[in-house]
DNA sequence: ATTTATTTTGGGAACGATCCCATTTTTTTG
DNA sequence: CAAAAAAATGGGATCGTTCCCAAAATAAAT
């Protein structure tokens, strides 16, 4: 059905053209004078400014954006803000953006494909000068992106990034990060390590998982297929792995878990089983969410510098869009920034040896 | 000094004038096209959207907004995401306004009033036809909200709300929540109940001091001023002031906390200096923030229908825009609708009997 | 006092869409 | 088959800015 819409009453904002018409000038001194152009009368400018100021007057960006071409106005795409990961990226690419006079709007698109879909087309349809985003773990095909790109609109991507595209990234080493936290409970006597994977729509989920594989194989531990499970990320399917790892005739001595929500939720289930962190098995998350030092024991996990994958993310960004704003890497790689990570030893890994306590003072 | 931007090179985006170009036809009849109106020929319906699909075509919003004064879309303004409180809050917002079929676009302010006022002039300067909001702790001057209102944009507060502005509002009994919280202490056994209070900015710290100070004189405990401190909501302050309280002659037997990550702070003061939790003092915070299941012990709290609250926010600003727009509260009182908190009582508070190990099976 | 430079202003096109009001084309009706 | 009704199209105003170009007003130079 066909809706015409009925156009809302006549706005209340006042115009150019309102001011112009009190102060009986034309609306290009208005504008002038609104603007900070220099040829305009001390005078004139100073009686606009007064009255633009008490009439409310608040520049239309929707008719700026239409003449200027632009918007100054950035968009952040992101598929979830539960875990502190990426309202922590947020924060840092908010602080760059802001020091170079871009405002920033946030799309969240709760993990959902056509979310995101329909987010990339708001943000293009309001003409958004460059874009950062980190995609859902639906996602398996980049048209929409593509179409930004198309459009000469500035991408970068950090965190979960994608290999089909050629655009700028943040990201850390996951595979590294990842045979250091497998190789640290290798090193502290674990033998049958088990793994909760993400879905493979993730790359960060399969390098990490590759990680795993090569620190086993490394140390000659033969890899157990068994003890391997990618998922959907939703918790109530950790719990179902995870109860069916500890019921396994043979059941894991670890596990390293794509990330810290999912890690934590493995600890629930090996505490209600009644076994005991570290002792009985080991675990370690993935990203050093605010909460992973919460959790009793305390999680071992590898931290991520979220603040400063923000920041680059936005510098790569800005660098695009002042260089001339033709981001063409049909032939040359685009940049790719890799930060590094940290693995945290905490209590949730290694067993505590029996200690006589050091009187302090 | 005055920048006169360059005029960025002509857009990639396709208009619908160059559709008709193409085709031969009027920018009306494409426009028809496009917008589904009825009036148009089935074949040249198809034409359009055929080439407008191989065109790249992306309506523009600028140009819409313009034309038609209002943009569908809403403005959601939070002072802060790292804890799960306002990410869900969004969540509930956003999942009513999709369905109503307006589309979300996120500010966030890190709780610094500046940033606050900036962003609601960007949302005004886009037009956005709706704005909900949960002011900075630094917010003490309400008139970048006042501006809203007068140029008629419906807005709604939740959580943080102000007294001096008449809003519609989305709030939860702060008072009696807290009341019933430090009742449980008392009930439990506690007598030197402390309480950390947040900034005299935000109301729902003020009630819920106020309902701390009723709950002691109810069940006739003395207040003792030492026992109270209003702080500004950064981490560092709670460990001077939780320091502080633990090293006084006679220390308190319990915390009241403004919130979880307040809470969660000072056990983290306890538990360095060698107390246990609940034994010799008991925590309480408020929100159910979703670290506050995690910590050990586990935080006994008021938990918020966070979810709820974003979507009756939602609920009311939608009826707001319905109601012809005329959100004129000048004579009657705004709505507001107060949400049921619950009390969750969990091991932080309540020191644990010397039971029997029941055997399970 | 002219002429020349400089400062200050105004007029109007442009941006990309919608929608009202013709006008043209097609279909239906008597 | 003519007249009336309905369907499909086109033309142009409009929204609120910026900015180019020309015109007017003022200041500086000869």
């Amino acid at each position: 059905m066909y809706v015409l819409y009925p156009l809302i009453m006549k706005t209340k904002y006042t115009s150019i053209i309102d001011i112009a018409k009190q102060l009986n000038i034309s609306k290009s001194t208005v504008s002038r004078a609104l603007t900070g152009h220099p040829n305009v009368h001390a005078q004139t400018r100073k009686a606009v400014l007064d009255l633009a100021q008490q009439m409310d007057y608040q520049r239309n960006s929707l008719a700026l954006g239409l003449t200027r071409h632009h918007t100054n106005t950035i968009g952040v795409l992101v598929p979830e803000f539960m875990s502190t990961y990426f309202p922590s990226v947020i924060l840092g690419a908010q602080e760059v953006f802001q020091a170079a006079g871009y405002q920033v709007v946030i799309c969240h698109n709760n993990e959902s494909y056509d979310m995101e879909v329909a987010n990339v087309k708001l943000l293009l349809s309001y003409r958004v000068d460059g874009i950062i985003a980190s995609h859902t773990k639906e996602t398996r095909n980049f048209d929409h992106f593509r179409l930004v790109q198309r459009h000469g609109i500035p991408l970068v991507f950090f965190n979960r990034v994608s290999e089909e595209l050629n655009v700028p990234n943040v990201v850390v080493d996951d595979y590294s990060a990842a045979l250091e936290a497998v190789e640290h409970l290798i090193k502290t006597g674990r033998r049958r390590i088990a793994h909760l994977a993400g879905p493979d729509s993730l790359i960060n989920s399969r390098l990490r998982r590759q990680g795993y594989l090569d620190a086993l194989k490394k140390h000659k531990i033969p890899i157990d297929p068994g003890l391997m499970l990618s998922y959907d990320l939703t918790i109530e399917k950790v719990r179902i792995y995870m109860k069916h790892f500890l019921e396994l005739p043979a059941p894991p001595d670890a596990l390293f878990a794509i990330n810290d929500p999912t890690a934590i939720a493995a600890m629930e289930v090996v505490k209600e089983k009644g076994w005991s962190i570290p002792e009985d098995i080991a675990i370690v998350g993935f990203s050093n969410d605010f909460s992973a030092q919460l959790v009793f024991p305390r999680l071992t996990t590898v931290s991520q510098p979220t603040l400063d994958i923000g920041r680059e993310s936005a510098r790569l960004l800005l660098q695009e869009l002042q260089s001339g704003a033709k981001p063409d890497y049909t032939n040359r790689k685009a940049p790719c920034v890799q930060l590094k990570t940290k693995l945290i030893i905490r209590d949730s890994s290694v067993r505590k040896p029996v200690v006589k306590k050091k009187g302090k003072k």
